[in-house]
DNA sequence: ACCTAAACGAGACGGTACGTCGAGTCTTCAA
DNA sequence: TTGAAGACTCGACGTACCGTCTCGTTTAGGT
């Protein structure tokens, strides 16, 4: 999802619960000059960009207008605090995860462990992961958006690598949907959790090595061919 | 170790490796007037307190200082910045951890769960901890600090827990140290960052039902006898 | 001069001469938001309150500000430091300094004398000129601010009422005009300094019979007629 | 007058009058250990050093105690504070003043004056007289110190030199004491102010021809024999 | 040769102001 | 109406000095 399907009211997204990805239409033509979608890439780059170079703490919205080349007031029309615009800028990353259908559990979990480890050892998401995480837990506003735009892309990987598990064969069919959910929950916290503890705080790579021992310990009850 | 410990140097704990919990002695009596023990504890307490009311972003040095009694400079003379001062503040918390031999690998973890997790109930944990890692992730001599007085503490359960289930005969000795070293690191940061990501990025709560299915996970290998 | 005539730059008066005391034109029309003209004067009337109330040593930049109802951070746009503000806030006082020729030159001293002691009889000024000139004496910038705000507007007067005795006849017109500058230089160091030493050294007042005196003094060259 | 003379009392000189010169006796021999005589003067010369190289807003009483090689109690044990201390630095300059008969009024009068201006050429003069004087409008107490130990040894020669001339026949005695005192203080006020606002605020040199120059305005009424 | 009380050095302490910085808002002009 | 520019309010920052305090350590009397 684009930052730039946000178009014609101020801060929106207020009851946005799918936030569709397209801009649609025009929707509300607005009667006076049109922002600039350029504006708004060039904006997430430079967050980007700032958030390598200086970290959550040394990032300011000055320098980010600055580094894009636009008005800090340009920024704020479109954003309303820092941590949202960070959000976006860290949740394009985040976008890119794919789960491709490698024929089995395990090899699915290990691309997957190992595309998130690759997100988190970026310099950009190293920086912001972690606060954008301390600073949703006060504010619910920030805590949903991180959720919609963060938490659940990468929750949808484990649920599909599940539904391909079963479409292979390799797990039972869910009975109890609830049941399911809550298994996700456990799977998608134990992996989302342990890698970002082992790059972020441990401070220690994650190797294809660790990827495999970590994936025998997930796949515990289904331990699948050995490989 | 108490931070009255620091006696002697401006911001000490340079080469501090173990740093020795006990003053054990007046060892280089400084000159001047010593320092006030008593203001130690005080902001320290000042600190948890304002953390749980106004959360890490909120929390201000000046009014730590208010709270404490104390005036800023003392705040400055012994603690170099804010993180640095929460690290203290909070780690007092994980101190009080304990490993009882609860007569089973099963119990033990999961009382060892329950445990951490509860702390991660605190209001002042909650608005610290991420806070911290985050802070850490740019700075080295704040990580090594958050390792030494909050992550170390947590991870030698773990590595209690393992010893007491080899004791009972649970688990094989270890004959390869660094390989054992390994997997208790696999299982710490699998324990650890399980438990943060449900509580502070999920949001969800830690029920004894998802306690005991974590278990059963990271028993994967070795399920022992079914309770 | 007002120092809303200070337009573009951050801390002007670079070259500014003789500074003319009208904005003119809106000259290099700023692009951005346009500098309150109404803080400027809420700031320096601020600044004499304070200073009549508290003294140099009890003004403070953060108490002007609240009294003006302005951010600190305004109050350092306009003036980098506390004595360049306060010159500018003691300087309009002297800007009513008028010498109006009362037909003897006798007359006209005993005006200026009267009305220079006046000005130093009032709390704000009293509490601010000697500082002023001791913070003077290390700083050459402020120095010379406070050379073209403060003394020369002094310095005019004398030279003015020269002027007068010259075309009433009392005094012979000027032939070396350096020697005129210089003998000017005299009357002012001695006017100035006399009074300020009586009022502000000595500490006490300057009386209609004191003037007289101190101008027969004065005089001494040039008695005129007895009155 | 040297501050060692303060032995007894903490602050004394609370109503010291005259201030006598000399420690005249043990006084009140203390039982304890005695102060130390070289750190008093270790101080002031300490103080009028600080005072040449940093100006009066630089001068720090941390500053005065570390060149004087001594504690900052041990500089509260004997002045209350800055400006009292730098009074006494002050002071012990002009208790170096003057006045030989030379013969002629006009010889005295310009010897004095050359003697004042040398004193205000002095760095440490310079940048503490006019804060002094600053200091003093709103601090009675610093006000009479002042007085005391600054101005009034000026003013006494003024009131010698006085004496002097009459002496020698060159003015008539006085009958009207309060008429002899009045004028005497309009010398006074003349003399001081004027060299130090050529000085200290008009920053001009005082060079001989100015003294005489100086003197034959001061002489108005008795310009004796011309030289 | 003690004994004792003050002076001394060091440096921690509670305050207060400093001057700077960033967040987020507002106001102007130009496009 | 958007956008660039930049002034604005607010509040925290970390530092510097102030003048006071509390230590342990001299050091000169008086005995």
């Amino acid at each position: 999802m684009a930052p730039t399907t946000r178009q014609p009211a101020e801060h929106p997204d207020p009851p946005s619960a799918g936030a569709p990805p397209v801009p649609l239409a025009p929707l509300v033509r607005g009667k006076g000059r049109p922002r600039s979608a350029a504006a708004d890439q060039a904006i997430l780059d430079a967050t980007r960009e700032a958030l390598a170079e200086l970290g959550w703490g040394g990032l300011t919205m000055g320098d980010v207008a600055q580094r894009a080349g636009v008005a800090k007031t340009t920024l704020y029309r479109r954003w309303p605090s820092k941590s949202e615009l960070v959000v976006d800028a860290i949740a394009s990353l985040f976008d890119q995860l794919e789960c491709a259908d490698l024929g089995s559990l395990r090899a699915d979990i290990e691309a997957v462990v190992a595309r998130f480890a690759e997100l988190l050892t970026l310099p950009e998401t190293q920086a912001a992961l972690l606060a954008l995480f301390a600073e949703g837990s006060r504010d619910p506003q920030l805590r949903r958006r991180i959720r919609e735009r963060i938490v659940q892309p990468q929750k949808v990987l484990v649920e599909l690598g599940r539904a391909n598990a079963q479409a292979r064969g390799e797990m039972d069919p869910d009975r109890d949907p609830a049941a399911a959910a809550e298994e996700v929950g456990i799977i998608f916290d134990t992996i989302a959790g342990t890698v970002e503890h082992r790059l972020l705080v441990s401070g220690e790579p994650v190797t294809a090595d660790w990827i495999r021992r970590f994936t025998t310990l997930l796949l515990g009850p289904f331990p699948g061919p050995e490989r």
